[in-house]
RNA sequence: GCGGAAGUAGCUCAGUUGGUAGAGCAUCAGCCUUCCAAGCUGAGGGUCGCGAGUUCGAACCUCGUCUUCCGCUCCA
């Protein structure tokens, strides 16, 4: 099977099993959007339950919040996000290419700059020692008339800049004779705006300035609350605040299932340290992560290193852990030195003072940050497709089975009476009534026991428990293991600490 | 958003030149009782993605539309 039809595979088994569904699929769905099933939600709570005991139990200096979606609109001012994600975009309609609209005035630009250039360049070589730059581009007619038109399309370019205005972009291309490099064509659509961040009212009004966005990332939520977690939590500088929720982003095309959604979760740490110790933490953070990726026992080697050499506005070190998705290895968790860029816009957007006392060193600073920025439905994504699959047993027969990290499985153990009489039923709901206080289990009475095994392999339970006409009169049952298949004899008084050993997520916590 | 392909039961699919919608698996009820899927009996479930058009008649032909997949484009 390819990589290509196994992850057609795996979505049609998150489908079939309860893992994730699309969105309003009796309205014929919605795109790129999906809900997560009754299986789906369990792995992905844990997921997130390992993360969180991760940052805030381990770190004594790291606590959590959980910030709104909506903020104020400022925030996405100071974040760099309301300049920076607005794109005028225009298509070619003969090589269906899509360009910036204000990229392709820019190189048209360049190129009149570059005419001009070559002016001078002549003029250079024609009068030798005796060239004055300076009088020759005042004199020049060919330089004269390439600056008259350089200076022509660049006041008309910074005033629709200025002024947002879509269809001046269009105009200056369409006068100028802008062609696409690929179809050499003038043949273009309306320049439209994306905007990556969803906007809403808040207020019945109507009025425009009501406007509001969805927040496209959780950390502004920990950058806004910086102040009121460190002063009313008394947080010493180095310290994190961490953070669980959904973002929203109106990417221009989501694909590849829950990989690139519009809605989706993030699992975000802010950590704040004194300038200049920045990178000393994101060395250190960047291993902490991995440590973290490595501990699900998923395989060293599906993980690596992706470090960033064009950084975006905020950053000056980036770094991605990159998984080995059946596509390819792609983007799971992105590490950030984000310097005072965000705590800094804050202090100058809000007029507050965001500073922090060192008294270490006596001295008063905006904190830097290194940001660790990982999403919960890629690394939900991660952990479907390493552990699935389909695997071929003695005597022609076949089997699909989720190896999912047995903490993070949604069913932990399934107890089944062997047979529906001589009161088995009855004696597997005792033990289920014991175990379901330790471990989220299930009880499955119908078809045979080798149906029922595979019924539990396909969402990934770790554990069987088989109750038979000997556990009436000795108190033993058989475990299945999934993996292994393996079974074992094993009385029910030992079975809460069996399963405890496997699924605790404590035991994977102890190895970071 | 553009181009290509696809959409029939929960899943995988069949459906002849246009003539009242099928199978296997799954589900449910009952029987059977057996430690690695497919024993027996019965039942439920689809206005064939949606909307128009052509036709006496459309799952099938035409157009539109929605969704998905692949490629392009974008991705703090």
């Amino acid at each position: 099977m390819t990589q290509d039809e196994l992850f057609k595979v795996l979505v049609a088994h998150c489908k079939e099993y309860g893992f994730i569904f699309p969105s309003s699929e009796i309205y014929d769905g919605l795109a790129a959007v999906y809900d997560y099933g009754q299986n789906g939600v369990e792995l992905k709570n844990n997921i997130k339950s390992y993360w969180w005991a991760a940052m805030t139990r381990l770190h004594e200096n790291i606590v959590g919040i959980d910030s709104c979606v909506f903020m104020h609109p400022k925030t996405w001012v100071a974040s760099g996000h309301v300049a920076a994600f607005n794109d005028p975009l225009i298509d070619n309609k003969d090589s269906k290419k899509r360009y910036r609209a204000d990229n392709l005035i820019e190189d048209y630009l360049g190129k009149i700059e570059e005419k001009i250039e070559k002016e001078v360049a002549k003029g250079r070589k024609r009068f030798g020692d005796a060239f004055n730059e300076e009088q020759f581009r005042a004199t020049n007619p060919n330089v004269l008339r390439e600056k008259t038109k350089y200076d022509e399309v660049h006041a008309r370019y910074l005033e629709a800049e200025n002024n947002n205005d879509l269809k001046a972009y269009r105009d200056i291309i369409m006068d100028c004779g802008i062609v696409c490099p690929i179809s050499g064509t003038a043949n273009w659509t309306d320049v439209r705006q994306f905007n990556l961040m969803f906007s809403t009212a808040i207020s019945n009004t109507g009025a425009s300035d009501d406007k509001i966005y969805l927040r496209p990332e959780t950390a502004q939520g920990i950058f806004v609350e910086y102040l009121n977690v460190q002063k009313t939590g008394r947080m010493k500088i180095p310290f994190g605040i961490a953070q669980i929720g959904k973002a929203f982003r109106n990417e221009i095309v989501a694909r590849q299932f829950i990989f690139r959604m519009r809605e989706f979760e993030q699992m975000e740490m802010e950590f704040f340290c004194r300038p200049g110790t920045e990178m000393e933490w994101f060395n250190k953070w960047k291993e902490n992560r991995m440590k973290w990726h490595v501990s699900l026992g998923m395989g060293a080697g599906n993980y690596r290193f992706h470090d960033h050499e064009k950084l975006a506005h905020y950053a000056n070190a980036a770094t991605d852990i990159e998984f080995n998705f059946p596509f390819g290895f792609k983007e799971l968790e992105g590490i950030h030195s984000r310097t005072d860029f965000d705590l800094g816009n804050h202090q100058r957007l809000s007029g507050k003072k965001i500073q922090y006392f060192d008294p270490e060193t006596n001295e008063s600073y905006v904190p830097y940050c290194v940001e660790t920025s990982i999403g919960v439905d890629r690394m939900f994504l991660a952990v479907l497709s390493h552990s699935y699959k389909m695997e071929k047993l003695e005597g022609g027969d076949s089997r699909v089975v989720l190896s999912i990290p047995a903490p993070l499985a949604p069913v932990k153990v399934a107890v089944l009476p062997l047979v529906n009489k001589d009161g088995l039923p009855e004696k597997a709901q005792e033990v289920m009534n014991e175990l379901r206080f330790d471990f989220r289990c299930q009880y499955d009475p119908k078809d045979s026991i080798g149906k029922r095994y595979r019924r539990q392999d396909a969402i990934g339970t770790p554990f069987c428990v088989t109750i038979d006409n000997d556990t009436m009169n000795d108190n033993s049952v058989t475990v299945r293991e999934r993996d292994t298949m393996e079974q074992k004899r094993v009385p029910i008084a030992e079975l809460r600490s069996i399963i405890d050993k496997e699924v605790n997520m404590n035991n994977l916590l102890r190895k970071l």
